[in-house]
DNA sequence: GAAATGTATGTAACCGCTTACATTTACTCT
DNA sequence: AGAGTAAATGTAAGCGGTTACATACATTTC
């Protein structure tokens, strides 16, 4: 025998038990929920009235076997902790919201077989749509999202060689520009705090940005050490204090996102180092923190909110099948701060 | 007619697609799914094969309904957006997953209708527990919670004289002692910047904790300014202002949390007032912004993780039933840091 | 060698809901 | 008054899984 509650033996409600406590059939109490316009007011009241005594609510299981929608868009996102998609991923729900939809997010810890996990957890919970973050991930995965037939938005990102639908931007592009302006305060020395470029495209990009307008100005790439670890301020501390202790140590040290740009300016702080006066420091991100810090940070502006939006409209018609694969590049700009400026004297 | 999918009238493959193309019963991939070790293994290979070749994804809706139960736990916050509650709920998710349970995540917005919609919500999307920010909701929730028997756990709070179940702390009592150190320093007019108090218990018992120790010292409650305003830097930053620009400004101003803190720390800046040594800013919380800003905020620490922790196996026992309704206290601790100074000469 | 036991698999009822279609009831129109 | 139409409600067939129970077959036991 199945155990029918997790308590003392009592059901929870269910439409036909709210259908005779209402003397109507379930077919009734089912539209009083989903299209009221179509029962009597009178009718109307008694249903809702015996929805409340019992505490009904609807099993979404059942639901979604039914109905086979469920309004619900996926998103798969790869921290929480940090705010790093905070801004974006809110301006995406709002936008869903306004059409309808409920998002539902899953964190990956930015470990490949958790999003994959994950991504199959949102699609059995009934997602008919989803945003992923970046392009790097085992064509599986893709094949598996192919083969339903379910709209997938890749954010964060934008490479101008995929197929894939997209909202997101340069990130090679943005660094590189930023790195331009870094090269025009005279450093030449640049030490870099990257996330794992091997298994996260953005943080790639960035790098590769780097190296890219560092052989535009015809510097050599042994001028360049680059540290790789976890997005945290604590890692970026630890990291900046790694660059600095080297026998030369960089000039500025240019970090992969705004957290780690955060823990290398404290631990700048810490060393008794001044910024810029001693060493200059830049992120990548924009996010709040960045203007909060002392120095306000020099880093890459990202339109987070305009990216969230987009990425939710691209989804909502691809599930209703009114338009075209959608590929979009945002335009990132630099907020140039105090913590980067001219090469110590 | 329903239509059978989004696109192009293909449907998604189900366990019988699987069972027919691996030539076995729906009961058998069921139990290669579920329990293979109680399906011989050249046929478990051949089902396995055919569910990728498919690529098969479980339907949670019909699971749920099945088999009655869903090793989901939902939770609904006020806000993802700043990461006030992102630490501890990260412990949370990892203790669950622990304990192999599944966390759903919904966000309020700080509104009494969402909040109750996103409880709904939540169990109707199969969760078998509920993580709950505060006391302070209609008692309609409250007994269609019971009605359903579904365990709960309130944090972020902690209330004496309710019997519900709570993992948190007493935000009064912890303010109180902020309170006391503040007016150790010689502070007497103090200004606050507050969450709504109407509609917050944390905020209100935040505030009743200043107004506490005010009255202990003797002091008058009229030496107290409040700004309500909603947590955001920039809230925060206006409110500062708004206080300074008093005809005998405050000489502290202590703030809701470290969010509106921080507004003000920067508010205080581009006022070109110095912090301490103009004004003193106190926040609450503790989250890695207070630690980052400069000068580093005063504020009260509350021990996020070990609640996320806490709270989950207070739920975990409680979906099983092996334990009975648990109460627990946490302890804050003042976190003294550059911020709050003695008063102005 | 027959009975007893165990293992692998199949059959089919059921979970709670939505909705196409059928039925009933109340009006409107000629 | 009878036919025609519209509105309100009911009936019942699935949706895609899980699992109790039945069955088939292989192995052990005496």
């Amino acid at each position: 025998m199945i155990p029918r509650s997790k308590g003392s033996g009592e059901r929870v409600a269910t439409l036909s038990d709210v259908a005779l406590e209402a003397s109507v059939s379930t077919a009734t109490v089912s539209r009083c929920l989903n299209s009221p316009h179509q029962v009597d007011p009178s009718t109307r009241a008694r249903v809702m009235k015996a929805v409340k005594n019992l505490s009904y609510t609807p099993n979404f299981g059942a639901r979604i076997m039914a109905a086979r929608r469920t309004n619900t868009v996926g998103a798969v996102i790869p921290t929480i902790e940090n705010s790093i998609f905070a801004r974006g991923i809110q301006a995406f729900q709002e936008e869903l919201n306004l059409h309808g939809y409920t998002l539902l997010i899953a964190s990956s810890s930015y470990q490949a077989d958790v999003e994959e996990e994950q991504i199959r957890n949102l699609i059995a919970r009934g997602a008919e749509a989803m945003l992923l973050i970046g392009y790097d991930r085992d064509p599986e995965i893709y094949r598996f999202l192919e083969n339903r037939r379910l709209p997938v938005v890749l954010t964060w990102a934008f490479d101008e060689e995929s197929e894939r639908q997209s909202v997101g931007f340069d990130n090679r592009q943005a660094m590189e520009e930023l790195t331009a302006l870094v090269l025009s305060h005279g450093h030449r020395r640049i030490g870099a705090i990257s996330a794992d470029v091997k298994t996260n495209d953005r943080a790639r990009a960035r790098v590769e940005g780097i190296r890219l307008a560092m052989s535009k100005h015809g510097l050599n790439q042994n001028k360049l050490h680059i540290i790789e670890t976890l997005y945290s301020i604590e890692n970026g501390a630890a990291a900046f204090a790694a660059l600095m202790r080297m026998k030369t140590p960089p000039t500025v040290v240019m970090c992969g996102n705004d957290v780690l740009a955060v823990g290398a300016l404290m631990k700048a702080r810490e060393m008794g180092l001044r910024v810029p006066e001693d060493v200059s420091i830049t992120g990548f991100d924009d996010i709040e923190l960045a203007e909060v810090v002392d120095p306000p940070l020099t880093t890459v502006h990202v339109p987070h909110r305009q990216m969230g939006r987009q990425a939710a409209r691209v989804l909502v018609y691809g599930i209703n099948n009114t338009s075209e694969p959608a590929r979009e590049k945002l335009r990132t700009h630099i907020a140039e701060r105090a913590s980067l400026g001219p090469i110590p004297a």
